[in-house]
DNA sequence: ACGCTTTCGTGACTAAGTCACAGACGCCGG
DNA sequence: CCGGCGTCTGTGACTTAGTCACGAAAGCGT
């Protein structure tokens, strides 16, 4: 389409920020860069594999998470749609490798910006540097955020909150007592315990690999308690 | 000294990543940038206070931590000469507010620069951007570490590296146990503990808010495992 | 030497993580 | 339909970490 060209690409609309850059600067992305789709399951980045573009994830969702030698893993954050995968262009420039490693959780939709666009853009257009800047402060906040919850929170009060925002419409979720385990940074024995002591409340009701959530207020007690 | 105004300003030699601005760039900085000295013990930025300036170490460190309402702590890192305190510019822009604090450890002297003189800096200078761009990278990876370590590392491992890192050339440091405690984000009565046992393994020689290291290798041992 | 504040020591308890292993569920091939 | 098999979950026993409530000791100023 020839009108979607020229005022940059479609996809801008999921990208509020960026609809205030200038028609060069959209033209500019519009043409320099790519929609791709990744199936599920994939790394986008890793240690010793950095990525080498910036992503604006359109649809679906990539988990950043980190890894301990032991097994036991903790999630960072999420970035769905909407959101930039930042720490991509962070990888670049890190003398020290990361630990950290994004995986796509869903199939996903992204716009991969190639390094001579998104430097170009940075050299050119202050609001492109805001939002750049903003997305930054978005994923340090994060991390300040699971720095908190893990040194200072107490596991059932955690574990409440994930089955809150997880759980779905109809208060499900698919989940294996390892990948709570594995969000929270926590040991499987300990999420199973939790979750038991849960069930025997009559707040969650617990099959192989999915929980539904019974008593939502009683958990969002729980989870905002301190 | 009207030469070091010229050349950009004398400070500039603490930061190697600078000295390759261009001639311009390094007088705007000799302007507009302020040296400032800043007692011990002063907050710089904190929660619903945040920083106007961004500011470059010279002298002395500066403490960024988080503090918990239960009344512990924990440090996140340390910025110390040469190095930028660029928490403080994302600061400017995140939303939610930080929950992260910093401190001046011992008195500091700094270079303040405006705003609108780092806007501008950000705008017409590649090599600045990269600059910026690899304090957050670094940052970002301090934090990380942090994650890494109070989620999946033994406190008396993370206590013999803190003993190690803090420790003069004669093998002591001043610190209480409180200090040690609010360094690692755990308790007073913990780090006791287990220093009372470091002592016992004739590794460390305690005296009320001192510190020995007697046993330097024995602790690299413990710091080292896995 | 006397109090005062800060720092440190300790026991008893709760919470979290580790280890080892047993059982249970779902699925697939026969 | 039924066994077999891999994954997921349950549990006891133990270690490590954090909490609470004290009390004792060290240094400091007067």
């Amino acid at each position: 389409m020839q009108e979607a060209a020229a005022s940059g690409a479609s996809w801008l609309g999921r990208f509020p920020e960026l609809m205030v850059l200038s028609q060069d600067d959209r033209d500019l992305l519009g043409e320099r860069a790519a929609v791709v789709s990744l199936p599920a399951g994939q790394t986008i980045f890793a240690p010793g594999h950095p990525a080498e573009q910036f992503l604006l994830v359109l649809d679906g969702t990539v988990r950043v998470q980190q890894s301990a030698a032991s097994g036991r893993e903790i999630v960072l954050y999420r970035v769905s749609s909407g959101e930039s995968c930042i720490l991509t262009t962070a990888c670049l420039l890190s003398e020290d490798s990361y630990y950290a490693e994004g995986l796509t959780e869903t199939p996903v939709t992204a716009v991969a910006v190639p390094r001579e666009a998104f430097d170009a853009l940075m050299a050119r257009s202050s609001q492109f540097r805001q939002f750049v800047f903003s997305n930054y402060a978005q994923r340090i906040a994060d991390l300040l955020h699971v720095v908190e919850e893990v040194a200072f929170e107490r596991i059932d009060k955690r574990l409440a909150q994930r089955l809150l925002e997880r759980a779905g419409e109809n208060g499900e979720l698919n989940a294996t007592h390892q990948d709570l385990a594995s969000e929270l940074g926590s040991a499987r024995e300990v999420v199973s315990r939790h979750l038991k002591e849960f069930q025997r409340r009559g707040w969650v009701d617990l099959s192989r690999g999915r929980i539904a959530v019974v008593a939502r207020d009683a958990l969002a007690g729980l989870a905002a308690s301190d």
